[in-house]
DNA sequence: GATGAATGAGGTTTCATTCAT
DNA sequence: GATGAATGAAACCTCATTCAT
């Protein structure tokens, strides 16, 4: 009796998802450049041939991991917010969430809050071809100015604070990621919101 | 007659010199692995065969950029600091000379500072055969926790707020690298201590 | 519908033989030093790639041409010695194979017995890997301090008497390997024996 | 004071001694691919100039070795045999003096008998530049067949039986020279003699 | 006579990518 | 849908040789 087309459909996904979470996991923990594609047919126990039948390429599987786990992944943070209320309110529960989720057990949580961090904070990347424009450093960006212009939060550079909170919380997640969830203390989103706050 | 000691000292120190900052500027700038020997070459100009003259390989050409360049440069930092007076004047004149450095015209201050980080936090780089374990690490780690027994700082993890103080630092200097000195506004030391303080 | 495992299989073996067979070839001719791996691609048309693929270096090769061709053959030749008669029917026995194998037709058999001898016996060669242990060089002695107590060889240094007689053995299969078969007049064992007996 | 001509004299011809010896010692225990110029300036505390001074390069080097150290070495004992004598005593002779040299304390005797025949049996080496050719192979192979006329020696392959001699001599200079002079027991010439004689 | 810094051709090794099945 | 053998360009590294002094 041969497969249905939905069977078809389930076990192509089910490869996908196998290799995508196995490239989450290298990507973030060797760098994109110390990857390479043997170490993802080892891990994800797949051919090289395999990738290369869902994936154009290196660059495409990274690509595909940022498009397919870490940004839906980002924007159901964000969807869970909610931006009506003042700025510092805003800014508040966003890093309630984020620790919340940095410091659960599972560690594909960190990974992906690590990983779009770093692609669109620190490298020279590629992401030309990604999707959509790094949401969160626009939207921390606006939150931030909008927060001072409420005049909550202290002047100075937006970009600078920015780059502070954000640089913060990456931080936090490579710290999460090296040194796992029982040893982990995670700071109140407070101590966070002090470096805000005039 | 054989050019005298003195004067091959002089041209060994000098290439020597080119090389390790040519290779301090491209290692921060593009990563590790993303380097190769050519554009080390290319920007040293010199052949690959010196490289090889004067360090063992590729690992030994980053191990001598951070023993070289990097360490000597942040123990002169920390030279200059009085370690007596109360945990927190200390870090506050931490901060005080490393923001300093970083928004200063030179590049390679902000490069070296970020190195530094990068290596000792990030990286699950090599640097085992760096001359001395990180000290910034330690020191810092111990001074928190000598400003909590001193009471001034809030309590909790003392290695979580090592790393969110090391993590906004690297995010500083990583923002002066790629916008240049001209458009960043560094932060004032009050703003990150803010996080530390009860 | 990819290939099965067996195709798979067959295919791989014929590869790795056919390098193996050219390996055996150049190293013979060459020495290890002077063979280079374009060399080896040339006459094995491979690419480069598919050595790395199936070995993981060049020592590895060579040590893949001891372990799979060198040693199965010489342990088949000890086969075939029944070791129980008087340990100068033993050896007589043994020379009497070998000189016949060297001066068959096909190359390859002396090749092995010249690369085995010369692996074992000459160089500072890194056959730290080598499965076993040279077993000829420590049957030929036990052989020859048994011939000895039996009253059959003369005395003196056995070690002495065994480098003789492999040293003759390779220096002949040497010979042999260079002048081709056609003009290669093998001694008689005999003689070969009458420097052992007393 | 300036140096006489003879004062010049002397130092370059010690220099070039130094060199030399240290050339023949490493290529002895090393080959020739495997010896590189940087280990003959390290062990013959010279620069790589200087070797380029006296020889033209690698080869020339390793041929210098053969002119000036291992064939007038070679010579010398030939010129202690009387050649007059039946061919039986003139190759008895011949190897009790080398025999005699190879088992001596100073392990250079042996180095020069172990690479003048290593040069001229087995290497496909460039002797094409060296002044002589190979001797003592053709001596040997007269001698012995002059033996086969005189009825001393028995029937077969002349060339067999010189290069069974000749392996011989080499496989013993080789023990010779891994084991050490105080290990080594020598095998009386007249062992060898056996293989010749009817 | 002598030095050792410097070169560059050529070797070894890695890895993204292709392809027949 | 899936395999893994095979490729080759580009990386890393070595070493005989040159050269200014």
């Amino acid at each position: 009796m041969p497969k249905t087309k939905e069977q078809f459909e389930q076990i192509r996904n089910e490869r996908i998802n196998v290799i995508l979470d196995t490239a989450l996991h290298l990507f973030v923990m060797e760098g994109y450049d110390a990857v390479n594609l043997d170490k993802v047919t080892k891990e994800a126990k797949c051919s090289h041939g395999l990738i290369y039948h869902y994936f154009s390429g290196k660059d495409d599987l990274y690509i595909s991991v940022i498009n397919n786990l870490v940004i839906p992944y980002i924007k159901e943070i964000l969807a869970g917010i909610s931006f009506e209320q003042k700025a510092k309110f805003v800014i508040h529960d966003l890093l309630d969430v984020i620790l919340k989720k940095i410091k659960a057990v599972d560690d594909k949580n960190a990974w992906k809050i690590y990983l779009f961090l770093n692609t669109h904070l620190q490298k020279n990347l590629f992401v030309k071809n990604s999707k959509e424009k790094t949401p969160i450093f626009q939207k921390t960006l606006e939150l931030i100015e909008r927060g001072q212009r409420e005049g909550d939060f202290n002047d100075g550079s937006s970009t600078e604070l920015t780059i502070c909170v954000l640089s913060l919380i990456k931080g936090l997640a490579f710290t999460r990621i090296h040194i796992g969830y029982k040893r982990f203390i995670c700071p109140n989103s407070s101590i966070i919101m002090k470096m805000l706050y005039k």
